[in-house]
RNA sequence: GGGGACGUAGCUCAGUUGGUUAGAGCGCUGCCCUGUCACGGCAGAGGUCGCGGGUUCGAGCCCCGUCGUCCCCGCCA
């Protein structure tokens, strides 16, 4: 295989931007064999760069020489094709593409480079599976949906830089090797070779920095930073991930409310997005109730209150326990239910409770028989009214409805936790959702603006109950400031459990996209804190020392939040997987299959860095 | 740490009750073809049925173990 060199030639045109006004110029374009066509002495060679696939023709009678270069040429073959733009004939055009209507004669073809036959084909739309295109990311990355992904990925983070820096922002970088911070998960940690047997932490978030930064007076701060969580992952998480992190002096909850919601509409209209109306706004209380999770998928109607619809008469003839709380909710459009398809799914259902105490009782079947009829009535219009609310459709016979009470015989579990039964009502609302997505289709991804339904969740508990330990938890970080009446009210002191923490989340389609707080700015506040939680003044000095001699020297009133960078950008792209917009992600086991990490190292590095690996039992 | 799904040709998959030589589509190789665009035609190559063990006259199929990928619970403020 004879290869060519690259020589003078000049790149004139990307594959994707030619059009019949361009016909009769000479152009050089550059890329990726996508596909030939071979008819003896014609071939047709789709050429391919990230902006889109130009065809191009190889006549015999033409030129001789680039005709049999493109005899030689394969898929995934490095061309570079000189030649004149033409108009294709009449009949000829292909309107799926967006360059069909010319095409590329050519006077010369180089073959830059060859390619191996590769394992799968980047210009197909059938995708192998994820084992394969990981360990060939760079052949996946070639297919057009990922460089689709990934443009859309670095405008819609331009397009944050730009508002935030127009909004007074500064953008400054804050280490990677530093010391282990209070988030909860687990550090990825780096062996120090000067200090043996000392480590650094990966930061699991900038926090104590950005806030060391308002102390220092930079007034606003962003960082679009790199974060390091040694956790389990998920589909929706990764061990290193991108946060769009940023902290203000003297704001008001509303102040960061407005910031974020202008960098969103910012972001989301960089992607052909208009976010129609304003942000929900929800105190976490209301959305375990109302959704029985801190993060509502609000495209789905939410959960109703049914404990006063079931009458003392009707809890006695449906032999439901008197007094104990019921639950409703719809997934619209299930359809209606055979009689086979409704035993299924009871099954189903009392499969995911398991042997937990709940029982349900559905308004489908309970229709069917005139006993409780008025019961069903009065449970479909509370749930009519409910929808209206949401602007949903109204409540029909295609609507599914469940309804959910404790079991007689109730264990102990539900009435010692209050958020118990909406919590596990909550989840199966989530899974019937999934379940009959593709009759309600509320979860499609159209990319129109309804689709979008955003939430800020506010008043997050300042603390929760650690049951194992018997101590009181900090349910956000320790830096987050209680509200200022929970402080002088002296709940702080004597009433943990209904202190609220100035701590909010925004939420998108049921997924949390980012988390902040008001910060404490106080040190005898953050001192308060720490002891509520049971610290030493010892061990909070010796955990965040510098950070408490930082707040005796004018430390103003701050607070910000942080949003997940791929988290947006894969709801934005339609995806349902991290690793869909992160460009070389990792798999469930936390492995890179391309670079093969993590592995060994050898005793020579080990010795170094004074470490000496144990089987753990 | 736990639960579930999957693993058969390069890729996507089928493979009946355990029974002859494990199949299909795409891709690949060669030949033919001047208007295709998922080109077409003819011919062909290509298999450690993830791996190890077991049951059996006989295992892709049954059993045990193990590895890998994915999803979920725990975990991740």
């Amino acid at each position: 295989m004879h290869l060519d060199f690259l020589g003078s030639l000049e790149r004139t045109q990307t594959c994707g931007e030619l059009r019949p006004e361009q016909a009769g110029a000479d152009v050089v374009l550059m890329g990726w064999v996508n596909r030939r066509r071979d008819h003896g002495n014609l071939i047709f060679l789709d050429v391919r760069d990230r902006t889109g696939i130009t065809q191009v023709v190889l006549d015999k009678e033409l030129d001789g020489a680039a005709h049999a270069k493109g005899e030689a040429a394969r898929p995934e073959y490095v061309v570079a094709v000189k030649g004149t733009v033409r108009l294709r004939g009449a009949g000829l055009e292909n309107p799926n593409m967006l360059t069909g209507a010319i095409e590329v004669v050519a006077t010369e073809l180089l073959l830059l480079n060859d390619a191996k036959t590769p394992p799968f084909s980047p210009a197909e739309d059938a995708i192998a599976n994820e084992e394969v295109r990981l360990k060939y990311r760079y052949l996946d990355l070639r297919r057009e949906e990922m460089q689709r992904n990934f443009a859309l990925r670095s405008r819609v983070a331009m397009a944050i830089r730009n508002y935030l820096v127009d909004e007074g922002f500064l953008e400054i970088e804050t280490p990677f090797m530093t010391r282990s911070t209070p988030e909860g998960a687990r550090d990825y940690l780096v062996p120090s070779r000067v200090h043996a047997g000392n480590f650094y932490a990966l930061p699991q978030s900038p926090q104590i920095f950005k806030q060391i930064l308002m102390i220092s007076g930079f007034d606003r701060y962003f960082q679009i930073a790199r974060c390091f969580r040694d956790e389990d992952l998920r589909a929706d998480r990764q061990p290193e991930f991108t946060q769009i992190d940023l902290e203000t002096t003297f704001p008001k909850q509303e102040t960061i409310f407005r910031i974020v919601e202008g960098f969103l509409r910012a972001a989301f209209a960089t992607a052909g997005v208009t976010i129609q109306g304003g942000f929900v706004r929800m105190t976490y209380d209301e959305a375990i109730r109302r959704y029985g999770i801190d993060k509502p998928d609000m495209r789905l109607p939410a959960m109703v209150d049914l404990t006063e619809v079931l009458t003392p008469e009707l809890r006695t003839t449906l032999k439901v326990e008197q007094g104990l709380p019921v639950i409703g909710f719809t997934v619209p459009k299930a359809g209606v239910l055979s009689g086979t398809q409704k035993r299924a799914l009871v099954e189903e259902i009392r499969g995911s409770f398991g042997d937990c105490g709940l029982d349900f009782l559905d308004v489908a079947r309970l229709r069917t028989n005139e006993a409780f009829q008025p019961l069903a009535e009065a449970i479909a219009a509370k749930l009519n009214a409910e929808q209206i609310v949401f602007g949903g459709n109204n409540f029909t016979t295609d609507d599914l409805a469940i309804v959910i009470t404790p079991k007689l015989g109730t264990p102990e579990t539900w009435n010692y936790d209050p958020q118990w039964i909406p919590k596990k009502v909550g989840a199966l609302r989530l899974e019937l959702g999934k379940k009959f997505a593709d009759k309600h289709g509320l979860f499609a991804k159209t990319g129109t603006a309804r689709d979008y339904k955003f939430l800020w969740v506010t008043d997050f508990p300042m603390y929760e109950w650690d049951e194992a330990a018997g101590v009181w938890q900090a349910a956000h970080h320790p830096f987050t400031s209680p509200h200022e009446d929970d402080i002088t009210s002296g709940r702080l002191v004597h009433d943990k459990g209904a202190v609220r923490a100035l701590a909010y989340d925004i939420v998108l389609n049921g997924t949390e996209l980012g988390s902040g707080s008001i910060r404490i700015h106080r040190k005898d506040v953050q001192a308060e804190i720490f002891r509520s939680l049971g610290m030493s003044d010892e061990e909070a000095k010796e955990r965040f020392g510098f950070f408490l001699d930082a707040l005796e020297y004018g430390t103003p009133p701050h607070g910000g939040i942080a949003l997940g960078l791929d988290r947006i950008v894969m709801i934005l792209a339609g995806a349902t997987s991290l690793r869909e917009v992160i460009a070389f992600p990792k798999t469930a086991k936390a492995i890179d299959l391309m670079v093969d990490a993590p592995t060994p190292v050898s005793e020579a590095q080990m010795r170094e860095l004074s470490l000496r690996t144990v089987t753990r039992s």
